[in-house]
RNA sequence: GGGCGGUUAGCUCAGCGGCAGAGUAUCGGUCUUACAAACCGGGGGUCGCAGGUUCGAACCCUGCACCGCCCA
């Protein structure tokens, strides 16, 4: 006799085992073979700054999901594991944690000592990320996993950036970047937060260079910044400031005729306002224009620069004074304005790296930026040239990583050109995937253009709504801006670049005197000052004057030690930049391949090779293209269209050809979730509590669509273990403290309070996905306990027993509708459709009916069969969901009734992970019986609600009259002893002629009355039918005026208005029976 | 400022022209020999607001309000 399982499953008895027993079996594995089938998932390479959270979670258990599903599918499948160095995020939190903890920065350890400790803190994560996703149940290779900066994937990013240099395609250019003045590197937009916070607004006086009679002596200018002055170049004005007012004003009357009447104030208010400046200022402004159109000039207090009066637009006359101090260095929009006038006006720099000022700030060089502003202001005030200052809120960029005040700053940097490059360039050279594109963001965009294929064919599809992402992926792509890919940081892939500046006439002579090498090893060019190149073997004519940069690519480190020493001879240096992290990750579908050569790739010893072994293809030729990238929303354009570009480029193919978005993670009042805002979940900790399983069991349940997750989060109260509610409890002394509502004692969530016990963040919405294990661990239960040692023999369908059948039909369709929700991308449908096969029909009724019949030695073994056969089918439906339990009772099962099936036995397999997913038997379904058992339902159903309304206990056998005929009568008599059954009766009379019973209780159904006779309670009868005839009247009412209504009649299809007739009919005859129930009661 | 989403039961979300749904919470009943982490039954809605299209609108269109994300 097989061994009963417990009442429970005990998530942390199994997990580890299975996991065990899963790895020993290499059941992760991804091995070029025979089969086309295959199924690529590269994983969003996670950066080892830190743990992961929920989010993570959710992207892993979405891959793991369809890696799982598509393996029991029988294609070649791999999940390529791996993290990403994330260069600036991770030095940031090294170099924070050295300050902290040794008070100690970067320069005191040296680049070698800094990336000592960054690479031990990634070796520290990387492992526990992997834990983490281990314990998630994640099914990747393993063997196969590769880190961004490991030789492998370094080798890629060489080869990368080697073409695109030699392609041209890589320039160095002056550009206003973000400067983050403590990390002393540039960041990307998406690094910055914007906070507002209470500003002055600084009226400063400019001096006019010998003014005229009746020209003003001074013009004024408004700034929040004022150290930027240092950096002035021009000051700019209106080039119509009447016209201008006059625009202005023209769209505020437009606005205001279409206004609605709450808003009129406002906009009259505004108008006012512009009026009233205009009479203030325009005299003046018009004087400006005219002064500046003459090319006069103003003296910049303080440095005594000579700056010219310009006409720009951007001067806006209905703001500040009217007139803008321009700082092209220093201000993305001045820096605009520069580039209009690049001609007349300068641009200054007057930053260091740290941010303090430098040499062009004169006197105030080597003041750090908040000092040289209050010496400014003082200046200027002490010489009588600081007119005002006003009080204003002003939203200032935040870095992200170091949260110190972002500055705009001009500096050389590295840049991919992303728009379309004259003679177009040349995707896949040398890959037989040749083809030609404008330029690298058209070839991306084309990707997914519905008339385009790549050479091979594919197009990329986004899911689950193509239409949305696509249009975000088109339209950042469409702005073609260069991708700058230098960062001043120290841990990453430094930039293969040796250069050096040589005036035109020189720089000839250092080229010839360059060693010669392989032009595929070495490539060199030449660059203006605009950054515009070209190759040397091209000849150009260079003006002798002009300074230009000559800039040197090698492939590789032989190359390196072969030809630095001459390069640095010839006075050229090695870049101390290294590349933006996205350059590396943008390479991830393919280096982790072994491209540009599998072959040649320098693996440790221990993982899977990825060359061609004893005749099969090389990991890149067989997995490349790959299938679905899955990941949010936000990662479109950093990520998605960066490997787009990249495969398209080097490989002449797309990196996959679907894009799954799924929901981010928002806590309970719709904040994003992360550790830092306190309200982040730790994965473990769920599981911990939960079970991995519930998690991904709630996970997938949660993928709905597009819409983003709320999570509502609770702490474990430390003090009691009870759960408190984050939303509403009360803070301690941070906003990350809490106080129990219970006792009273303060917690802390976010563990850095050395005082105060931890409590750690949880959610209850995991309970569903706990109650689901429990549900799915005792129907097994009840199968083992019931099959005995089932042998299989064949049964032909026709045999069966009416609920046999049906259940194998509504098998069928299960089968059918989860396959196609998860082929759809819509893991919360596929999932809530074999839950409620499961729940609903399996368990609720099928189980439930076959209970007798098990204990009936004639009629169980087909009852037997077919409950094996649906456990069976069950667990691996839910396998991709919920992989431990299911592989546990998997096992059960095996060792039980290891052959399962009804007319042929089902392939078998040791473990379920490879079992084969189930195919659909069409002509299993049976729509009669779905029908009859549809009508068998609701009758028990109705019994179950006339003993409920009227109290009757289920252990009170209750005797049972049911008048129908026809068909419906015959259901009821052939499954009279299931009725009885599962209504707890104590016999049941079916006829089309019975009467009612004076005393009984009756509930009317389409084509059915039900009477339950002695047990009544007249009152709450009357009570109950006088309800339902309220119902039934209202909804007869409805029909009724649809019906009248001729247009309806006419014009809606026909089977749309029958359907309606016949409703109505059954429900006029329903009304009748109730009230005549009714009347009978004195109603 | 521009673009894209969202607003449906107390909460979290499905549904996207033809009878308003699920899970959870809540209420009542049951320890019925798989499961009380369960079972049976009930109550609960102006589908954000205002117009329009249609025989028919939660669903399509327009405007507005509020929330979120992305880009300036």
């Amino acid at each position: 006799m097989p061994e009963e399982l417990p009442k429970h499953y005990e998530p942390g008895r199994h997990e580890t085992s299975v996991t065990k027993r899963w790895l020993e079996a290499d059941a992760f594995a991804a091995v070029p073979d025979g089969r086309t089938g295959r199924y690529v998932i590269m994983m969003p390479l996670p950066n080892v700054t830190g743990a992961l959270h929920m989010g993570h979670a959710m992207d892993n258990v979405m891959q793991d999901l369809l890696i799982r599903w598509h393996r029991m599918m029988g294609e070649n499948t791999l999940w390529m594991a791996g993290t990403d160095h994330a260069g600036i995020a991770t030095q940031a939190v090294v170099e924070k944690r050295l300050f902290e903890l040794e008070g100690k920065t970067r320069h005191d350890l040296g680049r070698e000592g800094l990336g000592a400790r960054i690479w031990a803190w990634k070796d520290e994560y990387q492992q526990r990320i992997i834990r983490q996703q281990q314990s998630m149940g994640c099914s990747c290779d393993w063997k196969r996993q590769r880190f961004t900066m490991d030789p492998v994937c370094g080798r890629a990013v060489r080869e990368a950036f080697f073409r695109l240099f030699r392609d041209g395609l890589i320039y160095r250019g002056n550009r206003l970047v973000n400067w983050d003045c403590q990390l002393q590197t540039a960041v990307s937009d998406d690094e910055i937060v914007y906070e507002k916070v209470q500003g002055h607004f600084w009226h400063i006086k400019y001096p006019v260079l010998d003014p005229g009679p009746g020209e003003p002596a001074f013009v004024v200018v408004a700034t929040t910044r004022p150290e930027t002055m240092l950096g002035d170049t021009a000051v700019a004005v209106h080039p119509d400031p009447a016209g201008e007012f006059e625009r202005q004003a023209g769209l505020l009357r437009e606005k205001l005729a279409a206004a609605p009447k709450k808003e009129r104030g406002e906009i009259e208010a505004e108008l006012e306002r512009i009026e009233i400046r205009k009479a203030e200022v325009l005299p003046v402004l018009i004087r400006l224009r005219d002064m500046a159109a003459r090319g006069r000039k103003v003296l910049l207090p303080l440095l005594d620069r000579e700056i010219p009066l310009i006409l720009d637009a951007w001067a806006d006359p209905a703001l500040g004074t009217g007139c803008v101090k321009i700082t092209p260095g220093h201000d993305p929009n001045d820096y605009g304005v520069w580039s209009r006038h690049r001609e007349r006006i300068g641009i200054v720099n007057i930053l260091n790296h740290d941010g303090s000022l430098n040499a062009a700030a004169g006197p105030y060089a080597g003041q750090d930026r908040f000092e040289a502003r209050k010496k400014v202001v003082s200046d200027l005030k002490t010489r009588g040239l600081l007119e005002s200052v006003k009080d204003r809120e002003i939203e200032i960029g935040h870095s992200d990583r170091s949260k110190t005040p972002i500055e705009p700053y001009l500096s050389k940097q590295w840049f991919v050109k992303m728009g379309d490059v004259e003679g177009g360039i040349l995707c896949g050279r040398g890959t037989g995937k040749e083809f030609r594109a404008a330029g690298l963001a058209r070839a991306a965009i084309d990707g997914i253009r519905e008339n385009w294929a790549s050479p091979s064919g594919l197009r990329l599809t986004f899911a689950p709504d193509h239409k949305r992402y696509g249009g975000t992926y088109r339209s950042w792509l469409a702005e073609k801006r260069d991708w700058c890919i230098s960062r001043q940081l120290w841990w990453g892939h430094r930039i293969p670049i040796w250069h050096a500046e040589f005036g035109g006439a020189e720089i000839a002579a250092v080229v010839a005197a360059l060693p010669k090498a392989d032009s595929a090893r070495m490539a060199v060019r030449i660059a203006d000052a605009d950054g515009r190149s070209y190759d040397v073997g091209k000849t150009r004519s260079l003006d002798a004057k002009s300074r230009y940069s000559l800039l040197v690519s090698l492939l590789d480190e032989a190359a390196e030690k072969k030809l630095t020493p001459a390069l640095e001879a010839a006075g050229l240096a090695r870049d101390p930049d290294v590349l933006d992290t996205w350059f590396s990750s943008a390479l991830w579908p393919f280096s982790t391949l072994g491209w540009p050569d599998p072959e040649t790739a320098a693996l440790d010893p221990g993982p899977r090779p990825l060359g061609a072994v004893e005749g099969r293809p090389d990991a890149l030729a067989y997995y490349y293209p790959g299938s679905c990238l899955v990941t949010a929303r936000d990662i479109i354009t950093l990520w998605v269209a960066r490997m787009m570009i990249m495969g398209l480029y080097l490989l002449g193919d797309l990196p996959f050809t679907d894009c799954f978005i799924h929901a981010n993670i928002q806590d309970g009042k719709g904040e994003r979730m992360s550790k830092s805002k306190g309200n982040g979940i730790d994965p473990e900790d769920i599981i911990e509590r939960y079970g991995t399983d519930a998690m991904r069991y709630v996970l997938c349940d949660m993928q709905t669509g597009t819409q983003d997750i709320r999570l509502p989060v609770q702490a474990v109260s430390p003090f009691t273990g009870e759960l408190v509610d984050l939303s509403t409890a009360k803070h301690g002394r941070t906003i990350f403290t809490y106080l129990d509502p219970k006792v009273g004692k303060e917690f802390d969530v976010l563990g850095t309070m050395p005082d105060l016990p931890v409590a750690k963040i949880i959610s209850e919405r995991f309970e569903t996905g706990r109650a689901f294990c429990t549900k799915l661990w005792n129907a097994a239960r009840f199968a083992l306990m019931n099959l005995g040692e089932h042998r299989f023999e064949p049964l032909q369908p026709a045999g069966l027993a009416a609920e046999d059948r049906w259940i194998l039909s509504r098998l069928t369709r299960v089968i059918d509708r989860v396959t196609g929700e998860l082929r759809a991308y819509n893991p919360s449908a596929a999932i809530g459709a074999a839950r409620d096969f499961f729940w609903g029909e399996l368990c609720d009724w099928y189980l439930e009916i076959i209970k007798p019949r098990l204990k009936d030695e004639a009629a169980a073994p087909a009852a037997r069969a077919v409950l094996a056969l649906a456990l069976d089918q069950v667990l691996r439906l839910f396998h991709p969901f919920v992989p431990f339990i299911t592989e546990v009772l998997w096992d059960k099962l095996n060792a039980q009734c290891p052959v399962r099936g009804l007319d042929r036995p089902l392939p078998s397999s040791e473990l379920l992970i490879r079992a084969a997913w189930p195919e659909p038997r069409t002509e299993w379904l049976d729509e009669a019986v779905e029908a009859d058992m549809q009508f068998f339902q609701d009758a028990v159903r109705g019994i179950r609600d006339l003993r409920s309304r009227h109290g009757l206990p289920p252990g009170r056998k209750l005797e049972a009259l049911v008048k129908a005929g026809g068909r419906n009568a015959d259901i009821l008599r052939r499954m009279e002893s299931l009725v009885v059954h599962l209504g707890g009766l104590a016999s049941l009379r079916v006829g089309a002629d019975l009467e009612k019973p004076a005393t009984a209780a009756a509930q009317v159904l389409a084509g059915a009355e039900i009477y339950l006779a002695g047990f009544i309670d007249p009152g709450k009868e009357r009570e109950r039918l006088s309800a339902q005839r309220v119902k039934l009247l209202e909804d007869v009412r409805k029909t009724e005026a649809r019906l009248g209504n001729p247009g309806f009649v006419e014009r809606a299809p026909a089977d749309v208005v029958e359907k309606e007739r016949r409703r109505l009919e059954e429900m006029t005859a329903q009304v009748e029976l109730v009230e005549s129930n009714l009347k009978a009661l004195g109603g």
